[in-house]
DNA sequence: GTAATTCTACCTAACGGTAGGTAGAATTAC
DNA sequence: GTAATTCTACCTACCGTTAGGTAGAATTAC
């Protein structure tokens, strides 16, 4: 991978995470690079493959660490939910950035057919992974809950990208601190 | 409020609850109401009028239900949270329609201030709402939780919207019955 | 008659994407 | 070794389409 289609992605994924998918634009990716619109297109030959491929680093990142996280001699499942929500508390202290897939999760309707499977795939990803935290958590003893692992990690999960959205409208940082603290409560 | 007015601002409204509010046109509303997009702008100058005029309604519409729930002299703290989820298993029962200001929260970089400000109006009115509700549900002993309120309504009004988030990119229309389910056990 | 409504015709700006080409590095053929 | 070729990266200029919005004429309603 060259350093310029390095670049494109990253611009491109920041873009998403603060502006959304429908409004970036090749335009605004080649001037934030300091290259041309065609130039851009050149390595990715159109919106729909940038955008899966943006997609697909991201999802490729979370599973390298997820994984690494779940073969961990010295896990726990506190420590791997702190790890979980570390990118989330980053996201919350932004002003505008939110979880890639939860931008273009509120722009399915608008995105190609290859880019939504792309997405339900991290949610899933994400959830199942949540599920297993919690199955071998409860199992040792050190987590507590009443609800079935796959329903209580789905709620989870939602709650997490639900924050981050409200979050954005009402600008109070606070909230997924609130949120986070709640849930660790709760599994308690 | 014309005839004409009252087409645009429901047609407006599905689509934006469907598509987004950048992916709406006047266009768009023009055909579905049956006529020609100049027209559509004579009773709305511009997007953004009518963009507050759409949330506004939906926010009075909502304003006045919730708080004639507060005024039923047989109010329970149980029989005002179930109607405060109807809507949105109502929502999670189409393909795509979520909550008005949850789909707006998702483009707020891409909003006119005025529509920003209706947004989060919207958001602290439901969290305070629900606040309201589980204070006096605590106090007269129907609901039990160790959380404050203000801190629960906040986790669990962003609890619903992201579910309706998720849910559009995992088509599992069974999350948020499961969602509500497990809340509710919460509470008990 | 006049005021509200709807129309046709048009504007500017931006979009995704294409056509055609240039400069230079890397590879191949002899 | 060097000449012909191919590939990568980038460019300028442009296409068709759609966006929000405007001007002003025609129509409708009271």
């Amino acid at each position: 991978m060259s350093d310029t289609a390095t670049k494109i992605l990253d611009v491109g994924q920041q873009l998403i995470q603060t502006r959304g998918y429908t409004a970036m634009s090749f335009q605004d990716i080649a001037v934030q690079v300091g290259i041309k619109k065609p130039s851009v297109i050149h390595h990715f030959p159109s919106k729909a493959d940038l955008g899966v491929a943006i997609i697909r680093r991201y999802r490729d990142t979370f599973a390298t660490q997820l994984e690494a996280v779940n073969k961990d001699p010295d896990k726990t499942a506190w420590k791997a939910l702190e790890f979980y929500f570390s990118p989330y508390l980053q996201f919350a202290q932004t002003q505008d950035t939110v979880c890639l897939c939860g931008a273009l999760a509120g722009e399915i309707p608008a995105l190609p057919e290859e880019m939504r499977l792309e997405v339900k795939q991290f949610m899933e990803a994400h959830q199942n992974w949540l599920e297993g935290i919690l199955r071998s958590g409860r199992r040792s003893g050190e987590l507590k809950f009443e609800e079935t692992p796959a329903r209580l990690s789905r709620m989870l999960f939602n709650t997490l990208q639900g924050t981050l959205l409200v979050k954005r409208s009402t600008d109070d940082l606070s909230q997924l601190q609130d949120v986070i603290k709640a849930i660790t409560r709760m599994l308690k």
